[in-house]
DNA sequence: TGTTCATGTCGATAATCATCGACATGTTCG
DNA sequence: CGAACATGTCGATGATTATCGACATGAACA
């Protein structure tokens, strides 16, 4: 039974990196962080009280909730007229998990 | 007891996310991801042979042991002429550990 | 000491990303 | 339908980062 190669750099990603990489990136960002963390539990917040806490011009903060909803980080849903984000917890929760898990046996 | 308020975007960033926001920022890149995916668990290896495997010039490869050394992903030390990295496992393990409490009790 | 080898650093250029205001889209409601 | 509102998108500009080759540093060893 094959494992993992390592050595081999151009190998492909294992499966326990694919989605948290995306998380990484997205996270890499300060003014991403401060987005997510400006959530508390089970608080879904729209695009306006976003742009509102942020110092960045509205059509920024949107780039950024569309990266961030792009790695899987936050969800949306639309509510009439607004945009309602919320974290998407159980995928964080997986994806660290996995990262843990792959941490503790192949590094 | 006041905790962490949210809601004010300034405040700053939780001692949780300290460590982890410089990690996720190092590990948002792929080939810093490949790097330290060349590792097996336990091995050292030295410049040399991670930029032999890399698809990058030497000097750039140098520039990603940098940036992940300095985000304490890896930890770099000296042996005769050359230089030996390897992954800091604990200190990735604490990071990811405590993002993961964070996020179970805070978002 | 001087040569060789491994690595770090520097400076220039290219590539990527962030940021903004203006405009487009889609929703509600009169 | 048309006005008002929330959000997305686009294009331009500025800022950050990646990349490379050339050179600097530091260790081993004849």
């Amino acid at each position: 039974m094959i494992i993992d190669m390592n050595k081999d750099y151009s190998r492909t990603i294992p499966t326990a990196w694919r989605d948290i990489s995306a998380i990484f990136a997205a996270l890499g960002d300060e003014h991403r962080q401060r987005i997510l963390l400006s959530f508390e539990p089970g608080e879904r917040l729209n695009v306006g009280q976003i742009a509102e806490v942020s110092t960045l011009a509205r059509s920024t903060v949107s780039h950024h909730l569309k990266v961030l909803r792009e790695a899987g980080v936050l969800i949306s849903e639309r509510e009439g007229k607004e945009i309602y984000f919320r974290v998407n917890k159980t995928f964080l929760e997986t994806s660290f998990g996995r990262v843990t898990s792959y941490l503790a046996a192949y590094l």
